[in-house]
DNA sequence: AAAGCCTTCAACCGCACGAAT
DNA sequence: CATTCGTGCGGTTGAAGGCTT
């Protein structure tokens, strides 16, 4: 049968001019899509035999495709193993949660999914990239994310690694993650924001606004964003999720009945009914070893500190791949919150080129030793502080003393130059030029919000901007105190 | 019903890498 | 050691079909 169409896949319906792999045989190459005819005769040959040698294809079958079309249709269409049909749900997942372990490596990840090829995933993740980012929905559901974080804990704390997981330093290379806090900017309407009042309440009223309002229009999440359209993939995403992102944000609940469960149901459901769009953000979060990461943002993870993650391998140049950075909602919300949201295209350039002005968030992740526990206590009875004294006056000057008399503000400076924090607390998202290279005493060079903002002792290691600078001093000051705060050696902490 | 827009997915392209020569 | 070849990978493109207006 096959063998009857020998030379007739050409046929009349020719040909491309040529791709580069130049022709040998005789003739020129076909491309475009495949004919059935052109099935049957590679299927033939493949059974004849076996795969490989692809480019004898062409020689021995009288098939005019080039070796890597071969190649390609067999992998993508004709092996007899291959699953058809639309991704299930727990494929769905399994992918989610391999592109936060993997990034872009759909070869690897198709390995992990038998019957699935890495065209097929890879098509999938963009499509599915580009719904939630027309949405503004974080490109990894928060469970995946906790499973992230609780995998690299644990293999840190072990000091070994799950078999076949990616490595704590892979995971951070590979800008796995890219989930911001998450934060509903449009504090007019709580009510119609699924998350919990806990996480606007913390922040100082307005403060917020105030300095989303400075953004010069840039402050919403989708500034030339259309009214999303209809998620069809909501229907399961998140299928599996739903208990971590209920457990993440109780208040889902009151939307279950409306929502079906799903939480992007619920996005698309606000995005519908009320097309404000919403923002994620860091924010300062009183319980910051919990909520922060169930919002989505991991520790160690520099989308923390950045709304990026700058990949940082321990040595040598590194393409830098980050899949999910590329698509990172982040850029409509940490980023865009204050700064020109950059365009999709530029966000490479942003990522692998010094910025101008970067978002530092100086939330200091749940870390390896006490020493950040110790901070974020302590930064648990400064809020109460200050929101009791917020609540007393509703008005920040007020509350002046109590964020002007913190033991330490290390940043204090900086807000005086930036301009308000919008938290009186741990958690601040403010503006810094990062164009500057701060050199280390080991000689590493590295712009301030590349340094590992999730390793307190790094962040307050005053030799990271020399001894003699003012942040260096700054810091060795809240060094000092914070070690006498805390009753223990900052530096002895350190490896 | 038709035109325009959008989404999906198959296929192509360029590059990288390892093996063979 | 340099070159060639085969293969794999990831990014991009374009056609087809679906959807919206």
């Amino acid at each position: 049968m096959a063998g009857d169409q020998e030379g007739s896949p050409l046929g009349e319906e020719e040909v491309g001019s040529g791709g580069k792999s130049g022709g040998g045989g005789g003739g020129p190459l076909k491309k475009g899509p495949w004919t059935s005819a052109e099935d049957a005769v590679l299927i033939d040959y493949v059974t004849k035999h076996g795969e490989g040698n692809w480019n004898a294809v062409m020689k021995h079958s009288g098939l005019f495709r080039c070796g890597k079309s071969c190649r390609l249709r067999w992998a993508n269409h004709l092996r007899p193993d291959l699953k058809k049909g639309a991704f299930t749900p727990e494929e769905e997942h399994r992918i989610i949660e391999l592109h936060a372990r993997m990034g872009n490596k759909w070869a690897r990840m198709a390995a992990e999914l038998p019957g699935r090829t890495d065209n097929e995933i890879k098509n999938y993740w963009n499509t599915r990239i580009k719904r939630l980012q027309r949405a503004g929905l974080p490109i990894y559901p928060p469970d995946v994310s906790m499973k992230a974080l609780n995998g690299s804990q644990q293999s840190q704390s072990m000091g070994s690694l799950t078999t076949g997981e990616a490595s704590q330093s892979d995971l951070l290379q590979g800008n796995s993650f890219e989930i911001p806090a998450v934060q509903f900017k449009n504090l007019q309407n709580p009510g119609i924001y699924p998350y919990p009042p806990t996480y606007f309440d913390i922040l100082p009223s307005g403060s917020l606004t105030r300095n989303l309002g400075s953004s010069d229009g840039q402050n919403f999440m989708f500034p030339t964003m259309h009214p999303p359209k209809r998620f069809r993939e909501s229907e399961t995403f998140f299928s599996g999720f739903n208990d971590d992102f209920s457990n993440a944000f109780p208040a889902l609940d009151l939307y279950d009945e409306t929502c079906e469960n799903n939480p992007y149901d619920l996005y698309d459901d606000i995005c519908e009914k009320n097309p404000q769009p919403f923002e994620w953000s860091s924010s300062y979060d009183p319980d910051l070893s919990t909520n922060l990461t169930s919002l989505g943002g991991l520790p160690g993870s520099h989308a923390l500190s950045n709304g990026n993650f700058s990949s940082e391998p321990s040595s040598g140049a590194m393409k830098v791949e980050l899949p999910s950075l590329q698509y990172s909602e982040a850029q409509f919300g940490n980023w865009g919150s204050l700064f020109p949201m950059p365009s999709i295209e530029s966000v490479d350039t942003l990522i692998q080129s010094p910025q101008t002005e970067q978002i530092q968030v100086d939330c200091l992740s749940p870390s390896k030793s006490g020493l950040l526990e110790a901070i974020v206590y302590e930064s648990r009875n400064l809020k109460r502080k200050y929101d009791s004294c917020h609540q007393a006056s509703n008005a920040a000057v007020e509350c002046n003393d109590v964020v002007g008399n913190l033991p330490l503000n290390p940043y204090e400076a900086e807000w005086n130059v930036y301009g308000d924090p919008t938290s009186p607390l741990g958690c601040k998202v403010h503006p810094e030029p990062v164009n500057q290279i701060a050199t280390h005493y080991d000689g590493k060079e590295e712009t301030p919000n590349q340094m590992d903002l999730s390793r307190p002792d790094r962040l307050l290691d005053a030799d990271w901007f020399g001894p003699d600078t003012e942040r260096g001093r700054e810091q060795a000051t809240w060094r000092d105190a914070l070690n006498a705060l805390l009753g223990e050696d900052i530096n002895s902490s350190k490896k």
